[in-house]
DNA sequence: GTAATCCCTATTAAATTGATAGGATTAATA
DNA sequence: TATTAATCCTATCAATTTAATAGGGATTAC
């Protein structure tokens, strides 16, 4: 299950990027137009800004804004920073790996190989897929 | 993350499938050579047998065993019993489809968007693998 | 009739998730 | 400079889910 605070931060993203102008957009205005509980969504930009995909400006007419170009914004790394390792298991990881400590050998082991190819699959939609796919922007 | 239970399910068909003979393949066989604690297998091999996957017998002698060929067990039916439905939210699901209560119109999310992808993906996956790869039988 | 096996329900401990609370800090502007 | 509006930060909490354990009931081979 995709966790509520990849959606809500997918959902943030796209529309700073349908609504980039003068001024940053606010984390009030995010939460209001898609439903998401402030507070909440507060600690979920919060997030995206410390992993380098937000940047922010305080205080009066302050808000959140894009580091990069939508088109610049991959899934992989956006994905990687809300919902963790893209791999289903540790031991297929190519970013957090971590062995089975029950699996003897994962060369042999099924599951491993399985999830080998769903990993694979699923990173070729992130790969190929930036935040201007989403936005339409 | 895929869930133990999901892991040692798929441990354990393949290695019913690798050690089917005569007699059915008991609990604690493979519960031991898959370090699988044994009470927690046994809840999930019950319900792969209440799914039709898999068939028992009781008593001694008694155990379990494949309802069909390797070759004709998708990984499509086998994660839908035990991982539940295979898209990451429940709005692109063909299974077990759901509105989201926070998106007014989910032709429009791009959360959606993204997620029939990695839905598709994935699906194609479970689709085109077996028991049979998986196992090596 | 006894041992071996699956069957079933209930319980529980730990972890994770989703959300809330309360205030500290910073910046614009009147 | 005082006020207001915004982000920033930490702590906490309730609900849910997961992984596992416990204890026995039912069935079958011998």
């Amino acid at each position: 299950m995709l966790s509520k605070k990849t959606k809500y931060g997918l959902k943030a993203l796209t529309f700073i990027a349908r609504n980039e102008g003068e001024n940053p957009v606010r984390v009030g205005e995010i939460a209001e137009s898609e439903n998401i509980p402030q507070k909440f969504l507060e600690s979920i930009l919060l997030t995206l800004r410390k992993a380098g995909l937000l940047g922010s400006k305080k205080g009066k007419h302050g808000g959140y804004y894009l580091r990069k170009e939508p088109a610049d914004i991959l899934m992989t790394d956006v994905m990687r920073v809300l919902e963790g390792p893209i791999a289903m298991v540790p031991c297929v990881s190519l970013n957090f790996y971590e062995k089975c400590d029950d699996c003897p050998d994962e060369h042999q082991c099924s599951v491993h190989k399985l999830m080998i190819e769903v990993r694979d699959s699923t990173l070729n939609v992130f790969k190929n897929t930036t935040l201007a796919d989403l936005s339409g922007v």
